[in-house]
DNA sequence: TAAATATCGGACTTTTTTAGTCCTACATGC
DNA sequence: GCATGTAGGACTAAAAAAGTCCGATATTTA
């Protein structure tokens, strides 16, 4: 369906949050101003954490803050910390192999089309968000 | 994901298929030496038709030819013809209302994106798969 | 140091979407 | 009139995405 799946929605979401913020937040602040399943969220920061994106802090008046300046976080990143799989086709996917490759014969132009649609995803980032 | 679906990937391959062919093709044909579902793709080949850009003819010595120049089928309708939603998020949907919509604040941004998104996707054309 | 408040992370269920199948009807050329 | 093709509805299966539950661990503060 050529969408981006709600993880990402929801990371954008929270990662705005914090650029606006510039400070500490917890996933129940985000989720709950943000209408977003705790739980969810919740996995979703610990992947941006994961990434080097944001940094937690546990415990009593913990939570998560930026690592990065919103200008250096594209949607690119986060996509690709978010989602298993971003490639637009299976035979331009590095980890899958495409079952019909012996008779694909649209490999090349989904190759290219991917990578325009890649450099769109970098030129985007949190700062645009604000 | 963000992927373009097998009834996209399918269409386009049976699309540059005709384009090369250049004269009336079967489904069964077309199915057999790409490696598709001949009843997936048939219903494909319906919904390209009902877009008009290949016609149909019934019967013996039947099957399917270009209404359209390769270079005049952009990715974008393709997308359009055979999938029922095509924008990045829900918030971008015009069929669809995003159950967030009161508290989101991505909206903007990510018709901004959608729009370049389908800029591209209209910039390809089934003459560049050739 | 106990309690409260956070993140951490595995396992699980549910829902939605996509992919694929089956069957019958209809049209057409030889 | 029969072989060969598209037309199209209904259905099943598989895969992916979304969402939930629960217990563990870390840290601050009273």
């Amino acid at each position: 369906m050529l969408r981006l799946s709600k993880r990402v929605e929801y990371g954008l979401v929270a990662l705005q949050f914090l650029a606006k913020r510039n400070a500490v937040a917890t996933v129940r602040e985000i989720a709950d101003e943000s209408e977003i399943s705790y739980d969810l969220l919740a996995k979703i920061m610990q992947d941006l954490k994961r990434d080097g994106m944001i940094c937690s802090h546990q415990g009593v008046r913990g939570g998560y803050t930026l690592m990065l300046a919103p200008q250096e976080i594209s949607v690119t990143r986060v996509v690709d910390a978010l989602e298993n799989e971003n490639s637009i086709t299976e035979c331009t996917s590095e980890s899958e192999c495409c079952s019909r490759e012996a008779v694909c014969t649209i490999k090349g132009p989904m190759h290219k089309l991917q990578d325009t649609m890649e450099q769109v995803l970098s030129s985007v980032t949190i700062a645009q968000l604000l």
